[in-house]
DNA sequence: CAGATACCGAACGCTGCGTTCGATAGAATG
DNA sequence: CATTCTATCGAACGCAGCGTTCGGTATCTG
């Protein structure tokens, strides 16, 4: 690809990032996306057909690395035997904060219906799979869109604090709110689970 | 209040859900409203200052009754000793498909953040005094939340599925889904319970 | 009937969208 | 270096939707 055509897509996808990260998506010009890139108009419309358009590449872009290497160890990155959901949570929120952290908190939190779609879809097909012994009792799509939302809706309450808490905490804390089983591991009595202190709410703004 | 007023209110009101059923909120103009309300177009803005304070009016009209005798059973309106918060979501959820069925449903279903945010709002403080126990153990506004998106999940699902599922059946499976304790009633071993077959999927469209 | 009030609807200015097109600058090739 | 291709620029255009204005008409109230 021409150096020229990396050069403006970049600008784009930086202003659109710093604007994402100051406004309400809806409230977002393209005109204001031009001005901050520092691009001309029609150069604009020569990459993407329109705002939306440029989220949807970007969501692509984003997510095609998201779930990579989600079933070794955040840390060490050695692959685990039996991958625990927790853990396979805790290193998708690490890949979020440390690369999308801005843009995915931000538009989850507004409840964007564009990139919360793709996200939503993203997350179905991670947890479809892995659904608890309970959706027999409960029908599986019902049982896999409330994991889904619960999982967006964690991420959207961890952008409002911030990204205060750490990646396994809140992997722990949503594993634990959505009342899932977790197979031996993390019990009551174990130490990294029942010492926990009752927290206090955690509310940051 | 003048008989006029009422008449292009109550059109406004009925074109409004009427569009809000066959396309995407974000879609719908003013023009489009007026046109198929019957009226002029200064006179819609002489009610509202716009498309979302019609929505918002709408919310605060409809959610002003959305509690009213949430404690009594759905069926005979007697009032419950102790309501359990399952046969007070099986109240709310008949209330909402008898009365605001469409609209509610749709826009959930949509993502709509306007309405959704309403609503949020609204089942928050529902919720908040009635969190369960485990809360203790996760922060108290995160658990709210996940307990409050994961309830607009669940109308939304059922909005998909045209409503063909029972009001109590569906509070029943959110209530199950979310892992929540309900104390002593609606044990694995009584017959309400522990007879529902699993179910397949429930998939409709 | 008289006065007030609500509705009508054409017209206006404004903002934002997506497109067009000739001119310029940068990259690639021989 | 000369040539050719391609990306960018930016002014201008037409379009759609918004919210407002204002003179005229219908409807309510007393």
């Amino acid at each position: 690809m021409d150096r020229r055509q990396r050069r403006t897509r970049q600008a784009i996808y930086r202003a659109f990032e710093e604007l994402v990260a100051d406004n309400h998506y809806a409230s977002i010009t393209v005109a204001q996306i031009i001005e901050c890139a520092g691009i001309g108009r029609s150069t604009f419309y020569a990459h993407f057909a329109t705002k939306d358009a440029l989220l949807d590449q970007m969501c692509a872009e984003m997510f095609s690395h998201v779930f990579e290497g989600v079933e070794t160890d955040p840390h060490t990155h050695e692959r685990l035997q039996e991958p625990t959901l927790e853990g396979m949570l805790t290193h998708l929120l690490c890949h979020l904060r440390d690369n999308h952290a801005g843009i995915c908190g931000k538009l989850l939190a507004e409840g964007e219906p564009h990139f919360t779609g793709h996200f939503c879809e993203l997350l179905a097909a991670f947890f479809d799979p892995r659904l608890p012994e309970r959706s027999n009792w409960v029908p599986r799509d019902l049982m896999r869109s409330l994991l889904v939302s619960g999982f967006c809706q964690s991420v959207a309450w961890w952008y409002g604090q911030r990204f205060a808490t750490s990646p396994d905490e809140l992997a722990h804390w949503y594993v634990r709110a959505m009342g899932w089983q977790t197979k031996g591991a993390r019990t009551p009595q174990g130490a990294a689970d029942g010492d926990r202190p009752p927290c206090g709410g955690g509310g940051l703004g």
